[in-house]
DNA sequence: CATTTTATATACCGATTGGTACTTTAATTT
DNA sequence: AAATTAAAGTACCAATCGGTATATAAAATG
C-alpha cells in the first residue's frame, strides 16, 4: 500500500492514523456514501495525497477494512481465544461486541454498527480490493467461532456430537443481528437480553440433543 | 402518491407495477446505489413520468418500501398469524423467508437479501418520507412477532413469565441475520440449519426456566 | 371538432462524483 | 550546494448524480 521510500521528502503524515480516520468514515457512510470530500476531510489529506499513498477508492477501502479488522474484530476476538471457560468467553465477547457497535466512548445517538456487518449489503459497489478486504474478513470471524467451539467440545464443554459448523454460522448471524439492531437504533438493554438468549441457545448443545 | 386523474390522456403504465419494478431495484442495489439511469430502465417510465407520478427519490423510495411490506413482509407473516401451533408458524415462517432472502425463483446467484433489512444501513442517507417508510415496516415487523409471542402466552404455548419483548427482538434479529447472510452468499442448507437451531431457543422458553 | 388535461420525450440544469496533470514547496541524500 | 524525491495544493477532467423546463403528442371531456 504504502510506498517505501528511502529518498526524497519523508511524508508528513501516520499512514495508519490516516487509514483509521478513513475507516470511521467508511464505518459511517458506508462505500458509496463516502465521498472524497468526506474523506479529505476526515483525513486531512488532500485528494492526489490519499491517492499517491493508498491508491483509488477500492485499495483505500480494502485498507480500511483490513485496519478495522486489525482493531476492532481481532481485538474483541481475544476474548473467544483467552478466556478457557466457553462461556465466559461467549459472554465477554458479546458484551464487548455491543460496546463496539452501539459505538463506545463516541457519540451515541446514532451508532454506526460494525463496517463489516454494514459492507455486506454494499459487495456489489466493491472492486476486485475491497471485496477481497471484505471476504477474508468474514472469513476470519467465522473461523474463530468455529476453532473456538471445535476446542470447546474437545475440552467436553460441548457434547461430542455438536453441528459446530452450525452452530459457528449461528453466532456470526447473532454478531450481524447486534450490529445491524443497534444501526437502527436498538438500546443496549435490549441487545443484552437478546445476546444472552443466544448463548442460552449454545448451552443447550451442552446436553446431547437432536439438533 | 398517484395523483386522480379524472380528464386528460390517462396513464399508459400500471402505477403498482412501476412501484415494484423500482422496488426490485432499490432492494438489488440500495437507495444511494439505484440510480434514475436504472430506475428507468427497469420501469420502462423515463424520469419526468418517474417524477410526476410518484415525486423524487425519497417519496419513490417510500413508495417501494410500502409496497416491499406489502408484497413481501405481509405474505410471509402470514404464517405467524394463521398457523395455530407456535412452532409450526415458526418453522412456515422462516422456512418461506429463507426462500425470500435467497430471492425465491429469480436468479440464485447473487441473494438481494431483504430490502428492509438492507436499507438498515442507509438509514443516514433517506429523507423524511423514506425513513418514516423505513421505521414503520420495522415497527411492524416486531409488532408481528410480540403479538404472536403474546397470544401463545396466553394459550399456553409458552410459560407465563416469558421475556416476550426479548423473544420478540430476538426473532427480529434473527430475520435480519438470515437476510444479511443470505446476500454474502450463504446457502440455503446453513441457513436452514441455523434458523432451526434458532427456533429451538424459543421452545426452551416453553420449559420456565431463568432468562 | 375543439378544448382540456396529462403523458411522454428531449434536452438541459448545477452540483458532485471518482480520478489526475501540473506546479510548487520542502526535506532528504550524495 | 546540487541533485533527487516526493509531499502538497490548485485546478481541472469527463461522467454521472438528482431534478426540471419545455415542447410535443395523445387521449379524454364537453
Amino acid at each position: 500500500m504504502a510506498t517505501p521510500a528511502k529518498r526524497g521528502r519523508p511524508r508528513s503524515f501516520d499512514p495508519d492514523e490516516v487509514i483509521k480516520a478513513a475507516m470511521k468514515v467508511f464505518w459511517r457512510k458506508g462505500y458509496r456514501g463516502a465521498s472524497y470530500a468526506d474523506l479529505t476531510e476526515a483525513t486531512g489529506l488532500n485528494k492526489p495525497s490519499l491517492y499517491a499513498a493508498f491508491g483509488d477508492k477500492d485499495q483505500l477501502f480494502a485498507a480500511a477494512m483490513r485496519a478495522y479488522q486489525a482493531h476492532y474484530i481481532d481485538r474483541v476476538s481475544t476474548f473467544l481465544t483467552t478466556q478457557p471457560d466457553l462461556w465466559t468467553a461467549l459472554e465477554s465477547f458479546f458484551d464487548t461486541l455491543i460496546d463496539y457497535v452501539l459505538g463506545v466512548g463516541e457519540d451515541r445517538q446514532n451508532a454506526t454498527g460494525c463496517l463489516m456487518a454494514n459492507s455486506g449489503v454494499e459487495v456489489d459497489a466493491f472492486g476486485k480490493d475491497a471485496l477481497t478486504a471484505f471476504q477474508d474478513a468474514r472469513t476470519a470471524s467465522l473461523e474463530r467461532f468455529r476453532s473456538r467451539l471445535t476446542e470447546a467440545v474437545k475440552a467436553g464443554q460441548l457434547a461430542e456430537q455438536t453441528d459446530v459448523e452450525t452452530l459457528s454460522q449461528y453466532l456470526d448471524g447473532q454478531s450481524i443481528a447486534l450490529a445491524v439492531l443497534a444501526r437502527t437504533g436498538a438500546p443496549r438493554e435490549g441487545l443484552s437480553k437478546v445476546i444472552h438468549l443466544a448463548i442460552e441457545t449454545v448451552k443447550q448443545e451442552k446436553t446431547p440433543h437432536t439438533l
